[in-house]
DNA sequence: AGAAATTTGTCCGTATGTATC
DNA sequence: AGATACATACGGACAAATTTC
């Protein structure tokens, strides 16, 4: 099958999918995610594809992967101390944010949400804005 | 040609060059880099592998790329925001953050603002909205 | 200890979609 | 409308790290 990616790319419904497994805890944290080979056999993607679904997942912080090993499903957020809820979605840059990471105004951001509850309260809330358009050091893409 | 890639990668290794090129002023900040397929001639790589050596230059935010345009070598490096790392400032809840505060729409909130820096470039803006009248420390990360 | 199997990393070549000039 | 250029996607091959036997 020769390429279409009408509305959203494969990659990036494929990384929203296994961000989902990972949250509602299909694939619980700390385990590893099934190899590469394996998710590309169910999402009918080529590796590449998959490669760079998982890319966006690890600049997005919700995995990691290890040469040889494979791909994990990050533990803790960052401190479990409080139970925190994590959500991720894609806002365009204001200008404010587009001046501090140095993108264009508009350009796609990724915000990581998360709330830190007391005792069930939510206390803080704490929003976190990363470049969405480059895939991380190490990953592949084309 | 199947891949011999001893020692470091090829595309860390174009990446290296193009920054080179960048910094000593070879390629002008501001001007347009060679297209991609330009790229990939010049240096006997496929295409796949110059646009896996420019994701590395988009993460360090040495260039930016635009649709059908090019890849840009971004003109200041990072101009001076790094004077207010965290900064604070009021602003009113909107829906969303009220509901999870559990405050009325539109009353007064904390917002702190941090920026997370990685080789002067800044790579994250973390925002922590807390209520006015509690103001202790909590939770965040990078 | 060592060999084989598994899994991720790198690289190539090609084709097609989509945005800009 | 056409040319140019970046974005997405495929498939294959080999390298390198880890795990398993």
């Amino acid at each position: 099958m020769p390429t279409p990616h009408y509305g959203q790319p494969r990659y990036r419904a494929i990384a929203d999918e296994l961000r989902e497994r990972i949250e509602n805890g299909a694939i619980p944290r700390g385990a590893l995610l099934p190899p590469e080979s394996v998710l590309a056999a169910e999402f009918r993607a080529s590796r590449g594809t998959v490669r760079q679904a998982l890319a966006v997942l690890r600049q997005e912080q919700v995995v990691a992967t290890e040469h040889g090993r494979g791909t994990i499903a990050k533990p803790y957020q960052i401190e479990q101390a409080s139970e925190s809820e994590t959500r991720h979605r894609y806002v365009a840059a204001d200008t404010e944010l587009a001046t501090l990471l140095a993108v264009e105004v508009g350009s796609l951001l990724v915000e990581r949400q998360r709330v830190s509850q007391e005792n069930g309260a939510i206390v803080a809330v704490v929003r976190t804005y990363l470049t969405a358009s480059s895939s991380s050091v190490n990953a592949d893409e084309r």
